[in-house]
DNA sequence: ATAATGGTCAACCAAATGGTTGAATATAAC
DNA sequence: GTTATATTCAACCATTTGGTTGACCATTAT
């Protein structure tokens, strides 16, 4: 009875795994790419991203000797439901999102305006 | 460096701390009500309510010997943000929101009109 | 004062996590 | 054909997790 939400939100317990979609909100990358910017072993990330796919957060398709990982952020879709059912917030407040943003994730500031 | 988000996606992952948390939007309760319908001890509920706690997601007062449990969806706020950053899907798409609603948590349907 | 209730603590256990290394595999390049 | 690159696998290790049980401490009830 393992729900996928389980697999979803126990992805996204781990800061290195968030910083990997974090990086990856950018392109499309390969393995290698992805492992670059973590002082950590290929074989840890590569692990990692065994994590997010199972938990249908990333997807991977082998080209050539290149394995390439892809954002599929729908994934969330149903984990971020199940939190605003919860919602005695505002559903979506825009301010906090952009305070959020800028102190959480400075990368990709270009982004808040998609 | 550990980071709120990780005690709060941590806390979600498992399946009897959400029921918890879906219990909780129904009324505050003392923590032997909480454990009730769940079959695994008290002590087992204890621990899993003390994850709850740190993550902030519900909140502990002692009132004589009973210990009062209080669901705080705020603390999700964070983490529900995050997510949306990620939104390549619609804010909120209410459509699949109900659906989701009544396949995942038939108890508080009562509650997609909030 | 004694007994029952509400809850936590401590010790323990099995399984899962997050990391490491070194070997192995497959593709690409020279 | 040999070498280098991209990635995973397997074995291992320490720590965390999710559960148990039994003792323990308060508070309430008799």
């Amino acid at each position: 009875m393992e729900s996928r939400l389980d697999y979803i939100f126990a992805a996204l317990a781990d800061p290195t795994r968030r910083d990997i979609l974090v990086t990856l909100l950018e392109d499309d990358m390969a393995v290698t790419d992805v492992a670059e910017p973590f002082e950590m072993s290929l074989a840890a990330i590569s692990k990692h991203l065994g994590i997010l796919r199972r938990a249908g957060l990333i997807s991977q398709e082998q080209r050539g000797r290149v394995k390439w990982c892809k954002l599929e952020p729908d994934a969330m879709r149903d984990a971020s439901i199940w939190m605003q059912s919860f919602g005695q917030f505002e559903a979506v407040n825009l301010d906090a999102f952009e305070k959020f943003l800028s102190r959480e994730m400075p990368l990709i500031q270009g982004r808040s305006e998609t």
